[in-house]
DNA sequence: ATACATAAGCGAAACGTTTTGCCTTATAAC
DNA sequence: GTTATAAGGCAAAACGTTTCGCTTATGTAT
């Protein structure tokens, strides 16, 4: 069916090698050229990549390791960063690890088997927070497989990550509450020991004291979607409550919205809120939500380049630590109080 | 580094051919086995997929085609996907295609060249509704390469395919409004020309006519989410409004709820409401959505299940089309209406 | 005993490329 | 006119497997 390099050697009464040669962007006679290109047209001659990855050892291949199946955000990424990757001719692969189980030796045999270049890696807490050596980053090293890790920091041994710069953005959001007079604010986010969140709250808390807001003047809430609401609820009922929350996550600005709409207080007139991560939904609402956007494409982008990067062998200022910057939108969610 | 299998044959004095039977489970005799596993393991063994896959081509690879990337939903079903393809032995790449272009020639090149046994392909409106012989559906046939389509039948060309039942989701939903006791009915979903929506525009459809609703009682929206809001309004500013609505996708409830709760309307005391497309965040609403949920992850198992079949050559049935059952949740959205 | 099937093992060829080292020819330098 | 230099081409080896055809040993039915 398909034909190879050896027909089209035949066909041309060139060699074998002169084909590669052409192939691979070597120099050969223009005469030579133009026929090998026509005969390659004619024969649809397509290069067998396998054959390829075997003789060069080289799959141009890179794979992204996810921990959860089915959650939207990283998902929505890989195929973010399959385009970068396209655009340096590398091919994606996708598979998930067993972020609990102690030993991802399995893991690591698929990549190798794989012979894939290099790993996107998609951390779990449960991976990074661990310095213990049968967890895939340390077995990656060991193999010599570069791979760039995503949104959290290794904390067992040095690696490359590109991350939001979650603690800025949150700063910045903070300040912007600040500035327009809010002077008792709450934070609302989800598991608040991730690495993500403790660097929001951290920018939170930063701008907080720089304004020399009273501790007591803070309400700090972590904890699971579904019980938000109820903390919202008892948070408002207090006397002196927050009159500005910052909120950490899509699904906890959703349920922050829905709860405040039923006990009937309205955003921004009686409520100023702005919520970390953007979906398009919130610049539809009625008002606007102000909102801080992690820059995916960007995230993708970066982690591609490093990674590249370290395969060609550039080990340069290892390990990098690339924050993106996130992006402010200010849309109509907070209110300006009067001093 | 990596050690192969002429090693092992060293190792344990044995041939290539024998070592080789082992790895692929023929008989050999237990004494060797023993020794061979021993040797393995001593030497760190890992065969080379790429040169199996020279050998044998055959890749127990299988391809993801998406039209856009970024998508939420299907960027989340790839990871679902890869899941069940793993249980198979199957490893799953992801690769976006060009829509909109005539030509799907380099698309297919990409998948020969990698030598991929079969595709899941995740279509746009732009490759089924057209016949164009350079489209990939007419390049995957034309090269033998199986492929089953995810949510949307092919129009050109008979091919496998496995969606949601829209129209059952739709009918189901829309029984269940009319059961109690809502006489005058609204829908309201995005681009109602594609397949998908259709679908669940004719289960609403036929729902309604069972129950005999004249058709000025039923009210029919397709547009933007961003207008979604605008035509609330209009709708419920008119005089005889409908006391029910289905809408079709979650940023469409989403927007939905918003309006309402702008409008001071109460889901359920003054309006109701079932979304297509469940979130979790629905269940923590106040009050809770009742929903119609599309089963991802049995879209996923069938399409592949599906594709294996087609892989080992088993064509029963061609082309075979899977409805997957949407499941209905009530919650706590929808009023019951004395008559 | 003879013939015959079965099981296990072996060496060598094959899969479709890239790479190596050598050879030829043309070009430039002196 | 000789010699150095470079460019392009070629045959063959290599990459790490699987598979083919053959041999030998073992057991089984005639």
């Amino acid at each position: 069916m398909g034909s190879t390099i050896k027909d089209i050697a035949k066909d041309t009464n060139l060699s074998l090698a002169t084909i590669s040669k052409y192939l691979n962007g070597k120099n050969i006679l223009p005469e030579n050229k133009k026929i090998i290109e026509e005969s390659i047209q004619r024969l649809g001659y397509i290069p067998n990549k396998t054959a390829q990855n075997l003789r060069s050892k080289k799959t141009n291949t890179v794979c992204i390791l996810l921990p959860i199946i089915g959650d939207y955000f990283w998902g929505s990424l890989c195929s973010i960063i399959e385009e970068h990757l396209r655009k340096y001719n590398y091919s994606t692969i996708i598979s998930s690890y067993n972020a609990s189980s102690g030993d991802n030796t399995s893991e690591l045999q698929f990549l190798l088997s794989k012979q894939v270049d290099g790993v996107i890696l998609i951390p779990d807490s449960n991976i990074t927070d661990d310095r213990a050596s049968f967890k895939l980053p340390f077995l990656l090293q060991k193999a010599g497989i570069p791979f760039v890790c995503l949104d959290q920091e290794l904390s067992g041994i040095p690696g490359d990550f590109v991350t939001s710069d979650n603690r800025a953005g949150a700063y910045n959001a903070t300040r912007y509450l600040l500035e327009r007079g809010h002077k008792r604010l709450g934070i609302i986010g989800g598991n608040l020991s991730s690495y993500t969140m403790k660097e929001r709250l951290t920018g939170f808390q930063n701008a907080c004291s720089e304004y020399q807001i009273p501790e007591r003047n803070l309400s700090v809430y972590g904890g699971a979607v579904s019980s938000c609401a109820e903390y919202l609820r008892i948070m408002m009922s207090l006397p002196e409550h927050p009159t500005a929350v910052l909120i950490l996550g899509y699904d906890l600005t959703l349920s922050a919205i829905m709860t405040l709409s039923v006990l009937n207080m309205q955003i921004p007139k009686d409520f100023s809120l702005i919520s970390f991560d953007d979906d398009e939904i919130f610049s539809a609402f009625n008002p606007p939500i102000t909102t801080v956007v992690q820059n995916m494409d960007e995230i993708g982008r970066q982690a591609t380049e490093l990674l590249m990067k370290r395969i060609n062998g550039n080990l340069d200022s290892f390990p990098e630590r690339k924050m993106i910057e996130t992006t402010f939108i200010i849309r109509k969610s907070v209110k300006v109080l009067a001093d």
